[in-house]
DNA sequence: ATGGCTGCTTTGAGCAGA
């Protein structure tokens, strides 16, 4: 059975837990990063997602940020070796959580390390809030260094706030240079992928315009009028297993959406 | 040029998101 995994940022698991265990449910996905949260850890919802069937772990903050990673418990032990934020990056800001996870049946020597990542956002090009971006991914560069080397199964799912390329914006002249698209945080991008790793969406066919978040305002999702910033990003031992890739833009269509939709992946592992 | 939505906040108008 290949493994589906995912990402999504929700905008506040409070107000979506419904979207998430019911996209679960349809959509199949095995293992699931989120992010903005948006919850202290009091307030988690960790009995509803244990027993619609998946381990959680876990880690927010006060009305900003927050991570998690769900994973099915048929398939996967709960998750061990839970590592929050950068070790690399002193950070206020709870934006990181990764783990280990185990199939139930392994056999396999290295486990699924798994990490769902939420990149600042930046405001706008020359603030204070771009230059954390910067700094911020940077650290993030050299940590996935180290963790392509200590793991040959990883996968970096999560909100990067970054267009990669023109083809991923629905109009590239009016967000040229612009936060999200700028050069330099293309570059960050680029040398992610540099590092090894593979972004899941582009190695598959995929139709034109599709989009992973869209503005509340001016009905931007009617429109299209979208970005694709939400990504997976995969080791190669991975990518040479995707079977598949995607965008489910259902979920946004429902009532009291999240501006993104989620994305995922399959893997044809054995036994991860 | 501004604000356009939405969620959050010692429930309010202001911040943040992207």
């Amino acid at each position: 059975m290949p493994l589906r995994i995912a990402t999504w940022n929700v905008n506040s698991l409070r107000v979506r837990l419904a979207h998430v265990l019911d996209w679960l449910a349809s959509n199949g996905a095995d293992v699931l990063g989120l992010q903005e949260t948006k919850l202290i850890d009091e307030k988690f919802p960790r009995a509803e997602i244990e027993e619609a069937g998946f381990h959680v772990v876990f880690a927010g903050q006060p009305t900003y940020n927050g991570v998690a990673i769900l994973a099915r418990k048929s398939i996967f032990l709960p998750p061990s070796q839970v590592v929050v934020n950068n070790p690399l990056f002193q950070d206020e800001q709870v934006r990181i959580i990764a783990a280990d996870l185990v199939h139930v049946n392994a056999t396999a020597a290295h486990p699924l390390r798994f990490m769902s990542v939420y990149v600042p956002n930046g405001a706008a090009v020359d603030t204070d809030k771009y230059d954390y971006k910067m700094r911020w991914l940077t650290a993030l560069k050299k940590y996935l260094a180290q963790q392509l080397n200590a793991y040959p199964q990883l996968a970096v799912v999560g909100d990067y706030n970054i267009a990669p390329e023109d083809r991923d914006v629905h109009d590239p002249d009016a967000w040229r240079d612009q936060v999200l698209c700028s050069a330099p945080e293309r570059q960050h991008f680029q040398a992610l992928l540099d590092l090894g790793l593979k972004d899941a969406f582009r190695l598959h066919p995929q139709p034109e315009a599709l989009f992973s978040w869209w503005d509340y305002r001016q009905a931007a999702f009617r429109r299209n009028r979208g970005l694709r910033i939400d990504h997976l990003l995969l080791s190669s031992a991975l990518a040479g297993r995707c079977a598949a890739s995607g965008i489910d833009t259902a979920p946004r269509k429902l009532d009291q959406p999240s501006d993104h939709a989620p994305a995922w992946a399959t893997l044809e592992l054995p036994h991860a």
